[in-house]
DNA sequence: CAATGATAAGTTTTT
DNA sequence: CTTATCATTG
């Protein structure tokens, strides 16, 4: 079985067989280091290296499973089994969960997920009287993530007079209080949040030496992938660990750091020769996944940032298509051309589904893209955005199971205690938080001594709290005997959650019974699983796998070949025969948040990077002219990183410069069925520098069969572009507002606004392109 | 206290 | 345009 060996090139070989000692892999995009990384791992455990005692942090947890499944192919799926194997936020729950009594956590302890710590923080802010427009939610906790992520606890803190002064000059001089409340607060709870899953890991091994040393002598190797994407806190981590045998491995490319924004210091990556003595490096530099076009464009643009670490990504691939670049009126257009093309890719050379991947920055971004390939009937899948777990019927489900593990879940117990409704409002619940922060106790125990305690609250009310703490206890009786799925059953049935979904009416409400059927479908599976592989199939293990799932880790049983559509994150680490990336635009990509700052730029840059070395034998660029934000239509200028690249690696599909009012109909043919080839412009079309003319009736007129498509605004949000029938004086009729009389016209194209008139309502300015006017004289 | 409708605010990126 | 929060009424 040793012959795995020589599916690597020399420079991979070396790297997996290098045994002991700090060693660092530079690891260029597409050159092979996931298979690096798991031949590493199995050439240690068949040098006689027991899986006990490596430790291999991943990106996702799908990584991590899939990186499991390729170990046992070598060395066998018992041996396989035993890898300490996950994310760094899954790895060290499991270690706080056994370790969690030393910290002062329950054993069970809840982890919060950005909503809950929102929410928690509201509340705080609220609580005391603070303006919420000042303290924004989000902003405060985005904050207090940096200070976890950098070990700066509230005592730090407090200890820290250029933070508090940084604060006060942001006149946020409450921070400390928040801050200090929210820690408190969560505690309580028996909750965790994200960073604090890597903070209190920092804080047991710092405060407990034994419980150091325990895991020290656990893992004698140690793997890290994604090294550029980790923060102070995981750097810590890691360094604890590994100080005994020091057999350290860490996997990156600096070039594909793009995680800065939740606290990822490329200086970890940048700086780990200086970290550790005697450290071995090895690169990885050719690429195997993309043509010689997409590597070498790739390259131009990323030599444009300042701070990196010097390699030179090349390959030996054919050089493949030049980089196709298309520019688009508005992005229902582009939806329709990155649709059009998957198709025309699809039947020209007998491709799949999911040989296409669509990338964006935002997720906002994929709406238009849907709508498009729903209309081509082209399976897709969407990666991210809102997660199956994120859903409101769902969280309120779970919310239930959580309450059942751990009872002092403050915000589990807020979210339920009157869903579905039972008589107990805000009011009531205010006075409950007062006196659990009175009593220093948390909501639940309050709960279960009303009777105990000072508290006004009327008779009627109190007998509907007793109901529902009994209720709760009533199902903490049965989840006693029951396994997890027999517990999440018996509780939406007696919670008649389901018959208060199908009730709403709303059409969504349908899918939102579907969704609880199909949470609880999920955890059948999971008890099943754990059942067979004799794991604990508590509900507690099913909750964390929930709060720290991927949005890869859901992958259903389904092998209908499907587009993905995702987010550039959420794109690192994959691959793609053919990568359309959507929406090259400034102030969306590179976005308007991040063109302050020279770094902030450069990780917009190497975002770009990763998004064009996903693909492996065809990308795609597109951007459009104008884009919908807030229902508004803006213009939009083609992003910087179009001209970053290389000219020479890019074919225009549209023409570089002209009207787009022209443009439009040279681009709606496109679109039609004729095959793509024919009509590819070998050269931008130089036309005349005629910016943006507004469209006038004067211009042109359209042809008739667009003219016809206008009926519907819903076809063809444009299509009221060309209807410029409507003016000053004309008496209309609109189906909501009645008759009413143009007093003047405002805006050009889709942004044409008339100032109406009407007898019911008053004046009102409406968008000609929404608003269905007939004119009646 | 609940249900309904009005208004405001918000889109980077995620464990 | 969508979602969350607020204000009003029953």
């Amino acid at each position: 079985m040793a012959n795995y060996l020589n599916n690597l090139n020399e420079s991979q070989r070396a790297a997996v067989e290098h045994k002991n000692g700090p060693m660092i892999i530079i690891a260029g995009a597409g050159s092979g280091k996931t298979r690096v990384l798991t031949y590493r791992i199995a050439h240690l455990m068949n040098q006689g290296v027991d899986a006990f005692n490596i430790l291999s942090l991943t990106f996702t947890n799908k990584a991590a499973r899939e990186m499991k499944e390729r170990i046992a192919d070598v060395v066998g799926v018992s041996e396989a089994k035993n890898l300490w194997m996950g994310t760094f936020h899954s790895v060290f729950a499991r270690i706080l969960r056994s370790e969690a009594d030393k910290l002062g956590f329950p054993t069970n302890f809840t982890i919060y997920d950005t909503q809950d710590s929102v929410r928690l923080l509201t509340s705080i802010i609220k609580e005391k009287e603070l303006d919420k427009d000042r303290y924004k939610p989000k902003q405060v906790l985005s904050r207090i993530s940096s200070f976890k992520n950098n070990l700066i606890t509230v005592k730090a803190y407090y200890n820290n007079p250029d933070l508090m002064e940084a604060d006060k000059m942001a006149s946020r001089a409450k921070m400390g209080e928040i801050y200090a409340e929210y820690v408190e607060r969560s505690f309580k709870a028996g909750a965790m949040d994200f960073d604090d899953l890597l903070l209190r890991t920092n804080e047991l091994l710092t405060r407990f030496p034994e419980v150091l040393a325990k895991y020290q002598n656990r893992f004698h190797y140690i793997l890290v992938d994604e090294y550029q994407d980790t923060n102070h806190s995981q750097y810590l981590i890691v360094r604890a660990l590994a100080d005994k045998f020091q057999n350290i491995c860490v996997v990156g490319d600096d070039s594909q750091s793009i995680y800065a924004f939740r606290g990822a210091n490329i200086q970890n990556i940048l700086n780990f020769q200086r970290d550790y003595e005697n450290v071995n490096i090895f690169k990885l530099e050719q690429n195997y996944r993309s043509t010689k076009t997409i590597v070498e464009a790739a390259n131009s643009v990323i030599a444009k940032n300042k701070t990196k670490l010097n390699k030179e990504i090349w390959t030996a691939n054919e050089d493949g298509n030049k980089i196709k670049v298309m520019r688009t009126y508005t992005e229902a257009e582009e939806g329709r051309f990155v649709a059009n093309s998957i198709f025309d890719n699809k039947m020209n050379f007998q491709l799949q589904n999911s040989s296409f991947a669509v990338l964006y920055r935002t997720n906002a971004q994929s709406r238009a893209i849907e709508d498009a390939l729903r209309k081509k009937d082209i399976r897709y899948k969407i990666y991210g955005g809102l997660s199956f777990y994120q859903r409101k019927e769902i969280k309120d489900v779970l919310a239930y199971l959580r309450l059942l593990v751990n009872p002092n879940d403050e915000e589990a117990l807020k979210r339920i205690i009157n869903y579905p409704t039972r008589g107990i409002g805000t009011t009531t619940i205010d006075k409950l938080i007062v006196a659990a922060n009175h009593y220093k106790k948390s909501l639940f125990d309050v709960l279960m001594h009303l009777d105990k305690i000072a508290i006004n609250i009327n008779s009627g009310t109190r007998t509907k709290l007793t109901n529902f703490i009994t209720m709760l206890q009533h199902f903490q009786i049965e989840a006693r005997s029951k396994n997890a799925f027999e517990v999440a059953e018996f509780v939406v049935k007696q919670t008649r959650l389901i018959k208060e979904l199908e009730k709403d009416g709303a059409p969504e409400a349908v899918s939102k019974v579907e969704n609880v059927q199909e949470l609880l479908n999920g955890i059948k599976d999971f008890t099943e699983q754990q059942l067979k592989t004799g794991n604990d199939n508590s509900l507690a293990i099913f909750l964390e796998d929930v709060a720290l799932a991927t949005d890869f880790d859901s992958d259903k049983k389904d092998d209908t070949p499907r587009v993905s559509l995702m987010t550039i994150h959420l794109a690192k680490g994959l691959e793609f025969p053919y990568v359309y990336i959507v929406g090259l635009e400034e102030n969306l990509f590179p976005s308007a948040m991040s063109m302050n700052t020279r770094s902030e730029l450069e990780e917009e840059r190497r975002l770009f990077y990763v998004a064009l070395t996903r693909a492996e034998k065809q990308a795609y660029l597109s951007y459009a002219q104008t884009r919908y934000r807030w229902g508004k239509l803006i213009d939009c200028e083609p992003s910087r990183f179009l001209e970053e690249i290389d000219d020479k690696y890019l074919e225009y599909l549209s023409p570089k410069e002209s009207a787009p009012s022209q443009n439009r109909f040279l681009n709606e043919d496109i679109f039609g069925s004729v095959p793509q080839n024919k009509i590819r412009f070998k050269k931008p079309i130089q036309r005349p520098p005629q910016k943006k003319a507004p469209i006038t009736k004067s211009t042109f007129k359209p042809p008739q069969k667009f003219k016809k498509v206008t009926s519907s605004a819903t076809a063809n949000q444009n299509s009221n572009l060309f209807d410029n029938s409507i003016t000053v004086g004309n008496i209309v009729e609109h189906k909501k507002f009645g008759k009413g009389e143009v007093l003047s016209l405002e805006g050009f194209g889709a942004n044409k606004k008339a100032e109406i008139r009407f007898a019911s309502v008053g004046t009102k300015k409406l968008l000609l392109q929404f608003a269905k006017l007939t004119i009646i004289g």
